[in-house]
DNA sequence: AAGTTGTTCAACCGCGAAGTG
DNA sequence: GCACTTCGCGGTTGAACAACT
């Protein structure tokens, strides 16, 4: 067999019909998810299992979310673009009932010429050159993608009911890091460029850097006293480490499994983990 | 009314990553 | 470790429709 499914030119491609919807609908309520590869045969489709999926993906499953996009969810998308650049299942996987076609579309056809316009309102460089249309390389350097490069930053903390005088707070990482952070998805919460910073009750080797970049450098290893944990500032909507504990339930998954928050109660400890590939 | 241009969005394509034997 | 298959993604295309001339 061929790979991707294209066997023969047999297969129909193109616009899909009443009947093959119903077939495939009917097939994926029955069978629920199965592999891709098993679903033409199953729905009696004459298509490609790549056709197939795309099409419940896209437009059939029951999740997706039809009609005009939401002010708010435009401002998000228009956030997480900026942050994630064309990534747009992830930017998918923030806005519930939304495909990343949709997204896409969206973009292409009229978020990023609505950007194009407002940066040239408030562009009074722009707005004394008079241009009407914006070159290529212009636009590529006026709205220049922060793209972060894959990485992963573990991050653990932990503390023991055995020893409650004191807990441990430990970032790893072999090599110091810089990395913008953006924990919205978490818990549905507006869009807010987080960072970490410390308030009161930690106790680290250096100083931390000024947070006014939003971004961290460091490299670190520090101790947390239990009872100050509410004073111990993450920097996610002013969320403590305290409220963390409160917020995240056992094994709670942010986001799509590009990063995994996980706190777990055990007999003789807890532990809080975050796992960020960005 | 007819032709042209612009817009939208479903669908396809090619590729890299992940999974499997 | 390798070859092959499957999955999932982003870029692109093209049909359908709307707006304009």
């Amino acid at each position: 067999m061929a790979k991707d499914g294209k066997t023969s030119s047999a297969l129909r491609k193109g616009a899909w019909s009443e009947e093959e919807d119903s077939r495939l609908r009917r097939s994926m309520e029955k069978y629920g998810v199965i592999k891709w590869c098993d679903v033409p045969s199953k729905a009696g489709l004459n298509r490609c299992r790549k056709s197939c999926r795309l099409r419940w993906l896209n437009y059939l499953s029951p999740s997706i979310k039809r009609g005009r996009f939401e002010d708010d969810e435009e401002d998000l998308i228009i956030r997480l673009h900026k942050l994630l650049g064309n990534r747009w299942s992830l930017i998918a996987g923030r806005l519930p009932g939304r495909t990343a076609n949709d997204i896409k579309n969206h973009w292409n056809t009229y978020l990023s010429k609505k950007i194009i316009t407002e940066e040239k309102s408030w562009n009074p460089k722009t707005i004394a050159k008079g241009t009407t249309s914006v070159k290529p390389r212009e636009k590529k350097r006026e709205f220049e993608i922060i793209k972060p490069q894959p990485r992963t930053i573990s991050m653990t903390w932990s503390w023991s009911k055995d020893q409650p005088e004191k807990g441990e707070f430990e970032i790893i990482k072999p090599q110091p890091w810089t990395i913008p952070v953006n924990w919205s998805w978490l818990k549905d919460q507006p869009v807010h460029r987080g960072h970490f910073q410390d308030k009161s009750g930690i106790n680290i080797a250096d100083p931390l850097p000024s947070s006014a970049n939003n971004n961290v450098s460091r490299e670190e290893s520090a101790t947390i006293i239990p009872e100050k944990l509410d004073d111990v500032f993450f920097g996610i909507d002013d969320m403590t480490v305290g409220e963390m504990r409160n917020n995240f339930e056992v094994g709670n998954t942010g986001g799509n499994g590009d990063e995994l928050f996980f706190l777990q109660e055990d007999a003789g400890w807890a532990a809080f983990l975050l796992d960020l590939n960005l």
